[in-house]
DNA sequence: TGTACAATCCCCTAAAAACAGGATTTTTAT
DNA sequence: ATAAAAATCCTGTTTTTAGGGGATTGTACA
């Protein structure tokens, strides 16, 4: 029983990188690519592929979003995220959004066939520096905003006042002040500028 | 007459992507790979590329000063920078040090080929969407501001009021403050917020 | 020997954010 | 149905920033 293999990656570089790594692997069929998300759901209305490489950051929209799409229609492709990165935040996100493997793109041919061959045991794999980062940012915690939080953080990062907030967002100012505290707290920053520095770390902005 | 090609990424799937697009290209050799600078800056002393496909984000040193490093010892190689992001930012330096082209890891076979074709003619290449953006940020300048200015902006980030900096700097509570003000007017900031996010962008901090 | 620039310092006012300590209503999920 | 979570609103005070003006010193460089 061959395992099929299809890769959703905007970058053409590592779709063929994959590509030829994988390509003349036994029990292993290449069935493609897509470049986006549109096109990643479009193929698999006819398609059942058994594990999709799946790379965060997409074009349309995040790999974060589509795999959680993925799993809902399709709970039984198993999905490995890719990343450049080897940061807590984008592990645990995907992780969190049905996927069952991470790898980093300096993954080695070993590394891909071992991911590969651990998910469909049915179990989870996390290349060895994902699991080290993981273990290192035990207990730093990434802090869980709301819709509302989130809508706000933004609109103080592009430069508006709790007025001009309260305006654009039809709500009061002392609520927007809220919001504001409440962030504050989630991300134990002082003030304003620690605020935007650690949300833009962690990639909320 | 071949081009001798020579790739340095720290992202295995990239080197085998860009391997399996040029390997069987007529008029090129593949002379191997480095992963960081200081196997690349070692396989330079006994091998003498044509072309180098240089990442910007290394584990070591930045790509910008390995390119640089380059230029000086080897100034007959040419170098063409590589990058997910297409920000300009990072053209900018990359080319300021050296690089005769841009291309992103999202490139074709054939933007790859013409990049080559381009660089050994002695002329720039800049990949179309890089181009875009050049064009696109024409005028969007990117802040200089002063070692002082650099010092308080990262004491701004951390959460620090005016006085502390003052206190933490040896130096007035106005002289922050007027700092503080001139990196507002350099960065085109309303506020602290906008201030972080866009020193925090554009790699300030 | 100017002149540009960095770094330092000052005053004043208004606006905004931070801090404290509440409360009520809507959503959401079990 | 009901409890938890999110979103909304309030009244205060204090601290900090933003904006408008300046000015002086030292250094680099052309």
């Amino acid at each position: 029983m061959t395992t099929k293999i299809f890769i959703v990656d905007d970058h053409y570089m590592i779709i063929e990188g994959i590509r030829s790594l994988l390509q003349n692997e036994k029990g292993l069929e290449w069935m493609g690519h897509a470049m986006n998300a549109k096109s990643c759901m479009a193929f698999l209305q006819n398609h059942k592929p058994n594990i999709i490489f799946l790379d965060i950051n997409l074009p349309d929209i995040s790999g974060i979003d589509l795999c959680k799409e993925i799993k809902l229609k399709f709970p039984k492709i198993e999905i490995i995220g890719l990343s450049s990165y080897n940061q807590q935040s984008y592990i645990n996100k995907i992780m969190d959004n049905g996927a069952s493997g991470y790898v980093l793109k300096n993954a080695t041919k070993e590394e891909l066939l071992d991911a590969i061959e651990t998910v469909m045991d049915g179990e989870k794999y996390l290349s060895e520096e994902a699991a080290l980062i993981v273990k290192k940012n035990e207990g730093s915690k990434i802090p869980i905003i709301t819709r509302r939080e989130k809508e706000v953080l933004s609109l103080i990062s592009d430069g508006l006042t709790n007025n001009q907030i309260a305006t654009k967002l039809f709500i009061s100012i002392t609520t927007v002040d809220t919001h504001r505290k409440n962030l504050l707290a989630k991300f134990e920053a002082k003030n304003t500028a620690t605020l935007i520095r650690m949300a833009s770390h962690l990639e909320f902005i």
